[in-house]
DNA sequence: TCAAAGTGAGTGTATACTCACTCACTTAAT
DNA sequence: ATTAAGTGAGTGAGTATACACTCACTTTGA
């Protein structure tokens, strides 16, 4: 965990143009918290006031709509993640090999699960949207899978080249080890009974190294 | 996929005790497109009422409300995930031992796909009322995690004695073959670019092969 | 004193749900 | 055979409500 964490994005990302007040702040977080608990249908603005401890006309001072609001608080996010999925493959990092898959797939997941868990509820709010709101989904994807396509691909293919992962397309690499990512996240999200945090994410690696080693079992076999 | 498939399960179970008019057939299967289209809240019951060619008051007439009619829809689902669940799994199958971890999966993956994807609708709504509906996700799971634990769990615990899979606790396996499994299914639902359902099938099983297989790396490590 | 932030009663609209009514069809009586 | 009575699925205009959003006004703070 010696890389720098994401918090206060709020801050940073708003602040640069205008102050933020304390009750715009607590409207944010307000929403957040419901639309995470509730999903957005769910939420009322009038339920978005009364949690946030202010006037219903507040809420629309600043955010002329519900959905801008959603979007203010979705955007910081969705500009945060395009970096944090570039980070650790910085031109120095990518020209650097690495000694084996388990240093790879530390270092590639440590920056990913501590983004995603310090951003659950965005992230939430989030998947919500992307499963229902078809060209959302599309914008979104299409501003990050070419890019964590090209940016693991060529890590993938340095690794291939060495001979210490395994020879499998790089599309289907990417989606085996996404799989467990998203399910550990959804675990957590859904706070499913027997989630025990730290043993399972040491687990997680272990796993994704024994997918990616090269063994005898690597041809693909259908049935 | 020698046994059999799940189909036409509204008939099946509702007119055990009256006939269904093809109106409210009509009314069902429009709700059912139109909720994993565009979502429970999204979808009005004037839009179900036009979809289905039938006058608003005909989606009232056997369902009291918009949640029972959500609810009539998914009653037979549910209903028939614990049976496809066991599936496999009945005495005789679980006396007779698997010869090799690739036929395990094999068993066990190629019903489940099947019923997911003759019912990619139904577990969409799923899906979308469990993400906020905490009670129900609890009450789902509750009749079906203890089922899959306990028959999955006599199987593995059958490979382990005869040294065929890895030895890692029974829901950390359970966890990781989930993973592959819904990412699978995420990935036909969100018909997400670049799935080609042949392929991926094949590899799924490849790659939950490899995770169970036995091996060096089976240490779970932290950091 | 002024501008910005905050307020909350008020408004228009969308939507879940109702109900008095129609009408094609079945049953029963003559 | 004919007709009267009964049945219930289907209808759509109507209703009550909840909700997103507005605006004339008040409060705050520099």
């Amino acid at each position: 965990m010696e890389r720098p964490r994401i918090r206060d994005y709020f801050q940073q990302d708003l602040s640069q143009n205008e102050t933020i007040t304390p009750k715009q702040r607590a409207i944010l977080q307000a929403s957040l918290d419901l639309f995470a608990e509730k999903g957005f249908d769910q939420t009322s603005t009038s339920d978005i006031a009364q949690r946030a401890g202010v006037a219903e006309g507040t809420v629309y001072r600043r955010y002329k709509t519900k959905v801008a609001l959603r979007d203010a608080i979705l955007a910081p996010i969705t500009a945060h993640i395009v970096p944090i999925l570039a980070s650790d493959f910085s031109e120095d990092k990518l020209r650097q090999r690495y000694p084996s898959l388990q240093a790879f797939v530390t270092a590639i997941f440590t920056d990913r699960v501590a983004f995603a868990k310090a951003n659950m509820k965005e992230l939430k709010v989030i998947f919500e949207m992307a499963a229902f709101d078809t060209e959302r989904r599309e914008q979104i994807l299409s501003q990050i899978a070419p890019k964590m396509v090209k940016q693991m691909g060529s890590v993938i293919n340095q690794l291939k080249a060495d001979h210490l992962i395994v020879d499998w397309p790089n599309d289907l690499i990417l989606q085996s080890l996404l799989s467990q990512l998203f399910g550990y996240l959804a675990r957590l999200m859904l706070e499913l009974p027997g989630t025990e945090i730290e043993r399972e994410q040491a687990y997680l690696i272990t796993v994704m190294t024994k997918i990616l080693t090269p063994g005898e079992h690597d041809q693909i076999t259908g049935q």
